[in-house]
DNA sequence: CAGTCGACGTA
DNA sequence: CGTACGTCGACTGG
């Protein structure tokens, strides 16, 4: 096919260009109304139209270099190590100018770890492959290597970039007298320095060409190096090396994957709105008018919106400018207003670790490509590290993963994950997708993990983010300010402490939990075996439709009470079976499960115990519905503690080398403290100013005896009924759990009320006030919405009617739990202490005990988890110490 | 293989 | 017919 008729593609290398066209032309004939340089913008953009009058290129892209790092920096470090500092005037040239470009209907690529040059280089090879004409703008002179019957070069001359001079085969040979591919070993052998690549000493062009023409090739020349007489030949053989180095880094990668190919950089018409707007801000006059010229002359139908990578399109979403570096530090003072404004941060995470940051504000995003060790990110280091506002979706995550990649992270402003769970605690968890649509109606572009080659891309981090921010804003406004309260001074505070206990996690000492894990699998064996003694043959003890089999028909036991799958064989079944129907088998089952159950928490454990020796539980902020937080992967706040081996297993915590002791700490009776102050009740207030033993006193009352003169029996009643309160607990209920007859459970309830009657009123104020409002509220103003508290359907009402009333008293104790925790890591940092906070259990923290801290630690323990609230009543915190969990709890 | 249920540990 | 959780094994349905 002649050159005619072939499609022309014109590729070309934006930095190196702008670069030039910034030297070119004067820096203070050209700043727009805000100061902004546009030198460079607006030479480039004239040579482009040139270009395009010119060369009239049917495909079209613009390579840009994401950074001044890339793999040959790797590889070299001193690689183009002898550039300065990028002129300040320079700085924030790039992006406008990829706006500009955008809105002109143009593609620009760039490619995280590659230089344009690279790009340039592997699309001319796809496009001679392809048949095109290809047509390359460099300023780098590597670029002559790409030079072939099929590819051009355009090369900028002293002047700047209003000439171009064209290298095709010929030219090159009539200015170097070589192959254009021979072009890069003259350079290995010369030096370049501009890439800061020195050469052969005393080897000039002329005897580099001389040498190549001779030998044909640079590896021939360094395998003749000996024949080489005189001070070159020494030279060439005591430098060598440099020539290698060189020609390994000056070759240009022609297989760099990139997201489009030649034939997706067909021309597009023009956006002339966008570029309206574009150039009305660089105010470049006469060139809009030559840009919508030439738009005119090719017959454009001028649209409104613009395929590929506008920087803004349908749906408001802002294009994704790749950032690193000053003009990342300049675009994040410019979306950010000086740190006044939040940004939307969202991670992009690779196999090891951080791989890159997507950064929005309300109408732009960023993405930066993150590479351990690089030295191109102060501007963001700085900016995450300080308190410019940012959101996150998840940002415990990202705070980790952060901190494992070495920077810090500040100004943690908001937080999707846990304000959508503010907003409904107990809703189920949710990607940023599903926030996006649920909360904004929109569609974010998700691969889909099943497809192999996923046809619909993922959207970038960068747009993520922009969803983070939109989304933080609509649940900003959907908060009422007590949640909002909660947020800023409970939640987001809350976050790092958290992490922090994730990452240090708790010492666990593996032999202890061999031996219990052999000692209890023994037991459980050994308990089988008589269990299927005494059946006479073996079942499975730990299926419940067997031992439904074995009990209510091999045996002909009477039934229990009923569940989805027949009858239950829970341990509450269990025991009424045996003061009804004594068998000893079902002894034997009730231990056999119990030695099993410990075994595999005990198992669970020992798995879980990691390289440090340490146990890292996960703990969950948004896991439930009340306020509290819950514990994962193990769950350490299920660890036995009332039984023997409960012990046992709490002694295999330990305090870890170069800490003494653990210290654990908690809050005695702290929800019945918080039903005396939110029912005012003067009975139960007096109970716990008197000093007294609470359940003696309120026995004392209820009994009419002296304090004194209260019973076990009558203890444990009043203990039952008192902490039943809490949940709703009914007359059946009681009676069940004291094993006591109904009208007995009733007549307790009703002589408690008799004195302790505000504490009734309370509680059903709690319901009415709920099923009025639609919520219920906590001391410290979180929420949690009950929709079922005028059903018509008894169960769900009943139901949702002592959640209801549980609400507010459990959640006001986790915030209490949760200010206290707030207030102990202050002081633990503000007092430079090293103890530090290991594990909460809803109403427990355990510390870690650095040596000679154990009386400030118990003093700022204390202190701060007794004052975290002032209630009607005290706050009585109950501190113990020892080398593990079990000694700890007193 | 994922999801559900019963059972049971903690506050 | 007492709230709030997480985890396990067995079982179910595909």
């Amino acid at each position: 096919m002649p050159d005619t008729e072939k499609p022309t593609l014109l590729v070309i290398d934006g930095h190196s260009l702008a670069f030039r066209a910034f030297y070119a032309l004067p820096v203070d004939s050209f700043q727009n109304r805000e100061g902004q340089h546009t030198n460079a913008i607006h030479g480039f953009i004239a040579m482009l139209i040139n270009l395009l009058a010119n060369e009239k290129p049917t495909h079209l892209a613009v390579a840009f270099d994401i950074s001044r790092y890339s793999f040959r920096t790797r590889e070299y470090p001193e690689y183009k190590g002898t550039r300065g500092v990028t002129p300040p005037e320079f700085i924030g040239q790039i992006p406008l100018l990829e706006e500009a470009l955008h809105a002109m209907g143009i593609t620009t690529v760039a490619k995280e770890d590659y230089e344009a040059d690279d790009i340039l280089a592997t699309l001319a090879v796809q496009g001679a492959e392809q048949g095109f004409r290809v047509l390359i703008v460099s300023g780098d002179r590597d670029a002559i290597q790409m030079v072939n019957d099929d590819v051009t070069l355009l090369y900028p001359n002293a002047r700047g970039v209003s000439e171009l001079k064209r290298y095709d085969r010929d030219a090159v040979f009539e200015r170097y007298g070589i192959e254009p591919h021979q072009y890069p070993e003259i350079a290995a052998l010369v030096g370049e320095t501009s890439d800061n690549l020195t050469g052969i000493d005393k080897v000039g062009e002329k005897t580099a060409v001389k040498w190549i023409t001779q030998y044909g090739s640079l590896d021939e020349v360094l395998a003749h190096a000996d024949e080489i007489k005189g001070v070159v030949g020494e030279k060439l053989r005591e430098q060598k090396d440099n020539a290698i180095r060189n020609r390994r880094l000056n070759r240009l990668l022609t297989d760099v994957e990139l997201p489009v190919g030649p034939n997706d950089l067909e021309r597009r018409p023009i956006n002339e709105t966008a570029v309206r707007d574009v150039f009305d801000r660089l105010q470049f006059r006469t060139l809009l008018d030559r840009v919508l010229k030439i738009a005119a002359a090719a017959g454009d139908t001028v649209s409104s919106v613009v395929a590929g990578e506008p920087s803004a399109v349908a749906g408001g979403i802002p294009g994704v400018r790749i950032l690193v570096d000053e003009e990342l530090g300049h675009w994040l003072d410019l979306v950010s207003a000086k740190g006044t404004k939040p940004l939307g941060v969202q991670l992009e995470f690779g196999a090891d670790g951080l791989a890159g940051f997507g950064l929005a504000s309300s109408d732009d995003s960023a993405y930066v490509p993150w590479a351990s060790g690089r030295l191109d990110y102060t501007a963001l280091e700085a900016w995450l590290a300080g308190s410019s506002p940012k959101y996150f979706f998840d940002s415990k995550r990202a705070l980790k993963v952060i901190e494992r990649a070495g920077l810090s992270l500040g100004g943690v402003a908001f937080d999707t994950t846990i304000a959508a769970w503010l907003l409904k605690p107990g809703g189920h968890p949710q990607n940023l997708g599903g926030q996006a649509y649920d909360f904004l109606g929109e569609r974010l572009a998700e691969a889909d993990p099943n497809q192999l080659v996923p046809d619909t891309e993922a959207a970038s981090v960068a747009t993520e983010a922009w969803y983070v921010l939109r989304v933080a804003e609509y649940l900003a406004e959907r908060l009422d300010d007590g949640s909002l309260k909660v947020l800023d001074t409970i939640e987001l505070p809350l976050i790092p402490v958290i992490s922090a206990m994730e990452t240090t996690g708790i010492t666990v000492n593996s032999e202890i939990l061999a031996r219990l894990n052999r000692e209890l699998g023994e037991t459980a064996a050994d308990l089988a075996a008589r269990a299927y003694a005494e059946l006479g043959r073996e079942v499975n003890l730990g299926s419940p439709k067997q031992l439904q089999q074995v009990l209510f028909e091999d045996l002909g036991m009477p039934k229990t009470r009923a569940n989805k799958t027949g009858y239950s064989t829970d341990a509450a079944s269990l025991t009424d079976l045996q003061e009804q129907n004594p068998h000893p088998f079902l002894d034997l089952l009730l231990q056999h499960r119990d030695a099993t159950k410990l075994r595999q928490m005990v198992e669970t454990l020992e798995k879980a115990i990691e390289g440090d020796h340490r146990v890292h539980t996960r703990y969950e902020q948004t896991g439930t519905s009340t306020g509290r937080i819950s514990s994962t992967d193990p769950n350490l706040q299920n660890i036995p503690v009332r039984a023997a081996v409960g012990k046992e297993i709490r002694s295999a915590f330990e305090s870890g080398p170069e800490f003494t002791t653990l210290l654990t700490a908690d809050y005695s009776q702290i929800e019945m403290r918080i039903m005396a102050h939110l029912s005012g009740d003067a009975g139960l207030i007096e109970a716990f100013n008197s000093g007294e033993d609470l359940h003696r006193f309120v026995g004392s009352r209820i009994f009419h005896v002296e304090p004194a003169e209260v019973t076990p029996t009558m203890r444990t009643k009043v203990k039952a009924m008192s902490y039943g309160l809490a949940y709703g607990l009914s007359a059946f209920g009681l009676s069940k759990q004291l094993r006591i007859d109904t009208a007995e459970a009733r007549q307790l309830m009703s002589d408690y009320f008799a004195r302790f009657g505000a504490v009734r009123d309370y509680l059903r104020s709690v319901v009415e006030q709920a099923r009025e409002d639609g919520y219920t509220e906590t001391i410290f103003g979180r929420r949690r919405p009950f929709g079922d508290l005028k059903s018509s359907n008894r169960v769900l009402r009943e139901n949702a009617e002592r959640a209801a009333l549980n609400a507010p008293i459990q959640g006001s104790a986790a915030d209490i739990l949760k200010i206290a925790m707030l207030g102990v890591a202050d002081d633990l940092s503000t007092r430079n202490l090293s103890s530090r906070l290991l594990l909460q259990v809803h109403d427990e923290l355990v510390f870690e005990v650095a040596d000679g801290e154990l009386d400030i630690l118990t003093e700022v323990v204390r202190d701060r988890m007794g004052h975290a609230a002032e209630l009607k009543v005290p706050l009585e915190v109950q501190v113990g110490s020892g080398k593990n969990w079990d000694e700890a709890a007193h």
